[in-house]
DNA sequence: TAAAAATCACCCCGACTGGGGGATACGCAG
DNA sequence: CTGCGTATCCCCCAGTCGGGGTGATTTTTA
């Protein structure tokens, strides 16, 4: 094991961060090099702590974790970001994914487990829980009992993605007006009067 | 273990079917109860089989595995299935996801994980291997150099999501000109010049 | 301090939208 | 066989939106 793993730990709990540092120091091949309590703190010296991994609390004073995250990635795009979380809630972890974190860990995570996340992330994967799979599967699952037919729910895609009813009619083939009819059933059908409100809708069921 | 759990395969290659079928044989609480070698010939039987979770090959002759699966979900709705893929593509992948798939083997998954994906599948999860996490994280992942400003992001998103220019300016509590100010210079920056192209361009370079 | 982003404003005009009416044809289930 | 749903096409009309062009002020950020 030659140079350890370089962590530094966001987080303004004390006990936390304490309990943190002191439990990955414990092992050989990972190092605590820093901590701070909040970003607006880190953010004029961690680059100079060249971490390879960042644990980074979402609930911070100041910039929060996920606003923290954009920022983090800018001014060191190659280190991996572990997101520290007591919200298991979907969207809270979705945001964190989609701006940069490589994984998360609960508070509740057994320490045993922390070393392993850092592992796992730093060899190329990350850590996904079985739960955010879960998460994940679930939010790609379509529901099966949508009012729509097949047709009508193909439109209601092509409408979602921007495209206007002329662009549908050409895209599918068939004539501009045929397409009206199929949005006014959609209409109907979902109980709006409007492309957004349609595409909030069947969003929102996962008809689309 | 009372009752075992009832596995379905359906796949046309003899000698993947017959490998599987021995393979889940052989472990006690597992009972293959039937094969298939097409969607089109288990349809009409498959129901009478009540399986709990059905293999199902992709590449199937007739009626392919992604659109067997929404005909197996309507017929027997509690049923998990888990897919079985020589490709290993994101989109084959996520289209099976979305279609209401439950996990996936490879063809070149080991033996020991097939039994291992189906319990785990029963058990309320998904088997989402890590290379689909991985997949799932990158496709999650925001661009970090997105051209786009903090503001133009925010309102391409609502743009996106299918909302009028004057809803933006109501949401955002903005002029309805200024939406339109924004939009222009998203158009400039993405070298397009309408709604759909924007949307488009941004998602595939992960902007939004 | 200088550059970039965000805000607001006005012009024109063609294209699109949504709501109302209706029609034809097909397949499937009772 | 006769609905019912689906898919296809057609007309009218008022209102809104979209894109192009140009210019200005303020706030934020580098």
């Amino acid at each position: 094991m030659g140079t350890p793993i370089k962590i530094v730990i966001i987080e303004d709990d004390d006990t936390i961060r304490n309990g943190y540092e002191f439990l990955i120091n414990a092992n050989n091949g990972f190092k605590v090099v820093n901590t701070y309590s909040s970003f607006d703190i880190a953010q004029h010296t961690i680059t100079a702590d060249r971490p390879d991994v960042i644990l980074l609390d979402i609930q911070l004073p100041g910039t929060g974790g996920i606003a923290a995250l954009p920022k983090l990635k800018r001014i060191l795009p190659s280190t991996l970001i572990l997101i520290i979380t007591v919200y298991e809630s979907e969207q809270v972890i979705f945001d964190a994914l989609m701006n940069g974190a490589s994984g998360y860990l609960t508070k509740s995570t057994p320490s045993v487990k922390i070393i392993e996340a850092i592992r796992e992330v730093c060899e190329g994967g990350g850590p996904m829980s079985v739960n955010i799979a879960r998460m994940v599967i679930s939010s790609f699952r379509r529901n099966q009992d949508s009012p729509l037919s097949k047709r009508e729910t193909q439109i209601l895609e092509l409408i979602a993605s921007g495209k206007s009813r002329s662009m549908v009619a050409k895209e599918l083939f068939i004539d501009l007006e045929t397409v009206r009819s199929h949005i006014k059933k959609i209409y109907i059908k979902l109980d709006v009067n409007s492309r957004s409100e349609a595409i909030t809708a069947a969003k929102k069921n996962k008809f689309i």
